[in-house]
RNA sequence: CGGGGUGUGGCGCAGCUUGGUAGCGCAUUGCGUUUGGGACGCAAGGGCCGCAGGUUCAAAUCCUGUCACCCCGACCA
């Protein structure tokens, strides 16, 4: 079809909006696309409206594809599914929830897992019915504590969520792959770069599970990719192989020294070299293991202390921390809890205070590089002192280990092959994982097998952010002229601007745009006559991003029009009887 | 949650120190001149100055509260 510029419900904006931080917000927003109605909520304009419709038609025909089947649930959603999850509790802040006239519970839904699963149960009882795969590309809603970057992060957004129903582990392995190879399709044809990373499973009580990150430098998500094999993941999920246990027969017995003012790392490391100086090298923080604390708020309202040892030289990630105490979440141990505990010395915590065994009952949890045989300098929960030479295993038993330290560029590759790793940012597109059965327990959604005996259904969920990858798209195509949209998504094919005031451009461009759209394709006619300089038009098609730009101008009085490729800004004088040939052409590849 | 900054027509901003008829640029409307890289002139419409209290003869401006937005921090022993 055909949008005349004249008529289409569009102003551009010259200056970028003030609130506007991140590249693709402003330019969304400069051309017309969104408007912010509220904190993190926006509206779609015209042009906005179709690129998101053109990525769910991309999303609908991979499904299809597969054979997932589309519904639709509601957004605003009761609350007894929640309450028999728990998630009514463990979302805490984090949901929108309302009361209806007789002051009944309502949630506006963050995520759907509760009204798949029972839908399911609603209506399917055998495993013949099985498997099944279905969908929905609906509105949610989270009220984020921060919401940022326009489309980005967002408190109402757009997903496509599907659910994916078997009798067996084999069955969602086998649907798990599927999405998974519906995902590869769909992400190339959004023309985004991207890559598949393992994420964090444990949460949700999976097991395999897989993110497809757009590397975009606004991404929230840091990934790390391994120089020599296949390996990337978030470095929420990077698993350290734990080293082998190293014998300690021969090992000095651990003795304190007095370290007078070193209360940090730093100064610990100095003092050593100092006072302490080994004979083979120096003393780094890597040979000290330092404890810090927090304190636990779990769901139900319950606290705890986690002390976490580590090598000295790094720091505690604290979206590692996060992913491995979900749902639980942390805060620092701060002065008000050392003044509960006297025996902890601050600056100097040692495991002699830490462990459930110990004087204080804290949990005391290792990195795993802190294995049966390592030698540490640590506190000696005495201020002014240290502990040399403490044997892991011998002197002190930690209570696990936890995956909560910093992944560094440069580590070595979990694989074990030589490679090491860098680490790049994301934005998480999508998230493919195996759910298993904790929604099919917690809802009880059983199916008879052959044998007459009811099993429980195994599940796998399937996200992709749809309205985040509006934003995305934009964000790693757009050039300092405006928008850059790849021809998969564009709002529209082709523009075609009529630049000049001459009645015979504008009678060209109109036919040609007629043409165009006889031909099947989405055009976008720049009719605009009057005090619109030509100027004013090429800026407005530039920043609004249409692959081709095909300018009727002052060519064409020797018979040529001008056919601009948005990207790389070149353009070929066509000659105009050849025009709508060579405008397919481009168009359709 | 803490710190900083900012809220004035659709968008970008000035005015606030020192209270006294609300301004500029872009956008919009009309007329005229212009027409290949965000033209020009003249005229015009549009804002209870985030909101709520207070001080005052008088508040965009001073005071208190509140809300929102942006940025930074969220810190390690």
């Amino acid at each position: 079809m055909i949008e005349r510029m004249s008529s289409l419900f569009l102003r551009t904006l010259r200056d970028d909006p003030a609130d506007a931080e991140v590249p693709s917000h402003r330019l969304l927003v400069r051309a017309g696309y969104i408007r912010r109605a509220a904190p993190g909520i926006y509206t779609w304009l015209p042009l906005g409206l179709r690129v998101l419709r053109r990525i769910e038609a991309i999303i609908r025909a991979e499904m299809a594809s597969i054979g997932a089947q589309e519904l639709s649930f509601p957004a605003l959603l009761p609350r007894e599914p929640y309450e028999a999850t728990g998630r009514w509790t463990e979302y805490g802040d984090g949901i929108f929830r309302l009361q209806d006239r007789k002051g009944a519970d309502y949630l506006l839904g963050p995520t759907h897992e509760e009204m798949f699963t029972l839908v399911v149960k609603d209506l399917y009882s055998s495993y013949k019915d099985l498997p099944l795969s279905i969908y929905q590309i609906q509105t949610k809603y989270r009220d984020e504590a921060r919401p940022r970057a326009g489309l980005l992060r967002g408190r109402e957004f757009t997903m496509k969520d599907s659910y994916s129903f078997d009798v067996d582990d084999a069955g969602l392995e086998t649907s798990y792959q599927a999405h998974r190879d519906a995902y590869v399709r769909i992400f190339d044809q959004l023309g985004f770069d991207y890559v598949i990373v393992s994420a964090h499973a444990g949460a949700m009580g999976g097991s395999r599970s897989e993110e497809f990150l757009a590397r975009v430098a606004v991404g929230e998500d840091t990934f790390v990719q391994c120089t020599v094999c296949d390996y990337a993941a978030n470095v929420e999920a990077v698993s350290i192989p734990a080293p082998a246990a190293v014998p300690f027969d021969d090992a000095p017995a651990s003795r304190v020294v007095d370290t007078p003012g070193t209360p940090t790392i730093d100064t610990l490391v100095a003092h050593l070299n100092e006072a302490e100086p080994r004979a083979d090298r120096p003393w780094t923080g890597g040979d000290t293991l330092k404890n810090v604390l927090f304190v636990l708020e779990h769901p139900d309202g319950r606290t705890e202390t986690l002390a976490i040892g580590l090598p000295g030289d790094r720091e505690v990630d604290e979206k590692r921390l996060e992913a491995q105490v979900y749902p639980a979440e942390f805060r620092p141990f701060g002065e008000a809890e050392f003044a509960a505990h006297p025996a902890l010395a601050k600056g100097y915590i040692g495991p002699g205070a830490l462990g459930e065994e110990s004087s204080t009952g804290i949990r005391y949890l290792v990195d795993p590089r802190v294995v049966e045989g390592t030698r540490w300098v640590t506190g000696a929960d005495a201020p002014g002192r240290h502990v040399v030479d403490l044997v892991a295993g011998r002197d002190f038993t930690p209570d696990g280990t936890i995956e909560a330290a910093e992944v560094r560029a440069g580590d070595p590759c979990p694989h074990g092959d030589g490679g090491t790793l860098e680490a790049e940012r994301g934005l998480e597109m999508g998230h493919v994982f195996q759910l298993g059965r904790k929604f099919a327990e917690a809802l009880d959604l059983k199916v008879l097998d052959e044998n007459g005996k009811l099993v429980t259904v195994t599940m796998g969920s399937y996200g992709i952010g749809v309205t985040r990858a509006v934003a995305a798209i934009a964000e790693g195509t757009l050039d300092d002229a405006g928008l850059c949209w790849p021809r998969n998504v564009a709002p529209f094919d082709v523009t075609v601007v009529a630049a000049g005031k001459d009645a015979s451009l504008f009678e060209f461009a109109e036919q040609l745009s007629g043409d165009l759209d006889a031909a099947g394709l989405e055009v976008l006619y720049d009719d605009r006559t009057g005090k619109i300089s030509p100027g004013v038009k090429f800026k407005d098609a530039e920043l609004i991003g249409v692959p081709t730009i095909v300018v009727v101008g002052k060519g064409l009085a020797d018979g040529v029009v001008e056919v601009k490729d948005r990207r790389s800004g070149t353009a070929e004088q066509v000659p105009a009887d050849r025009v709508l040939e060579h405008v397919l052409g481009v168009v359709r590849g």
